[in-house]
DNA sequence: TTTTATTGATTGATCAGTCAATTAAAAATA
DNA sequence: TATTTTTAATTGACTGATCAATCAATAAAA
């Protein structure tokens, strides 16, 4: 039963299937057949839409980085001050749409991936060049460029680091105490530079 | 030509073998024949000594495991205050043994494995343990209870974050400056806790 | 002669990717 | 409006490649 325009609802579908196998796999090991079956299509379609599997890849890796970016944009245009933004930047990351299980499962499969293919290299370093100069571009105006610089690196760690112990299920920070331990980080290098 | 007393031999050379082969891939996608050729046998030897591949993968983790373990036991033998004891915990994670990009690599690979495999998942979380009281043990002398959970799961995660960035090669740190970055979250915390 | 070390060849399973065929909607034409 | 033609959506069946795992055979040491 073929309808119209079924394009953007398909790629849509395919990549959100795309998020929930690699979250519930935990890796980018997962065939098309298993995504396109959860898409509810066959896995000639995912082909027929997206090419080859890398580029369904891809373009998952793109929709999750595009829906950091807006979810940020958003949350800055909130943040008056520059203490604020810096903030805004830290809770936007652990916030619960960000903060899932198969999305951060999706970002170490990613992150990993990574390493093998230059094309996600670039998409990753672009989503750490745009966090850096977030928080840079609320921290400047709190503290010397160097120390900012470095608090900036030190926070961005802190974030990957927790993000990789909550997919460990294991220590499972959630999100509050997650936050609770950058701001407190922040907050202590604030008060020390002050 | 065969030899006596070839296994401790051909183990020791395929784990070797392996973790260069994850190291140069960036993932645990290496073919048994890849890691066997590496080591200079076939790929039957390979299957011959460890069974599965599963059972080399697992081998080789609990290599890495029990390296940090032994290079951590003899930083903290030489450690003889608190203060000492974090600082040698630090040191050992970002010592030129350690914070190497194929050991790293590993490392990340097996996190992302650890989400499939729950005997993977067993041994990071005896290694996050041996961790966290590794830095208590430290901690416990120079602030409160509650403050050094707290921080002991800060660095924790510090360490964790810039081991993935390292992975990346992107703003790659190096060594010193992820030292240095550590130590001085541990110091000024110290200093506002004293 | 038994045990250990070793491999080439093979098997079976899994998958990405292709293709020809089918169905129905849209557009064009009568 | 009724018709033919073109385009879009969709799949089942297939191909080719890759790879883990097995096994029978060989060679040398004990």
């Amino acid at each position: 039963m073929p309808k119209i325009g079924m394009e953007p609802l398909r790629r849509k579908a395919l990549i959100d299937a795309t998020i929930l196998a690699i979250g519930e796999r935990g890796s980018l090991d997962v065939t098309m057949s298993e995504i396109a079956g959860r898409a509810g299509v066959s896995s000639a379609l995912a082909h027929h839409y997206f090419g080859a599997k890398d580029e369904l890849l891809q373009a998952t890796m793109r929709h999750i980085l595009s829906e950091l970016g807006k979810d940020m944009r958003f949350a800055l245009r909130a943040a008056d001050t520059g203490r604020a933004r810096v903030s805004a930047v830290i809770a936007v990351n652990f916030s619960e749409k960000q903060f899932r299980p198969e999305t951060i499962a999706a970002w170490l499969a990613f992150y990993v991936e990574a390493q093998k293919s230059s094309r996600l290299r670039r998409l990753l370093r672009v989503y750490a060049r745009r966090l850096h100069s977030n928080l840079m571009s609320g921290l400047t105006g709190l503290m010397a460029q160097t120390d900012a610089e470095r608090l900036a690196e030190g926070i961005a760690a802190l974030i990957d680091g927790l993000y990789i112990r909550r997919a460990l299920k294991d220590g499972t920070p959630n999100a509050e105490s997650a936050i609770a331990l950058v701001e407190d980080y922040l907050g202590t290098k604030l008060r020390q530079t002050r």
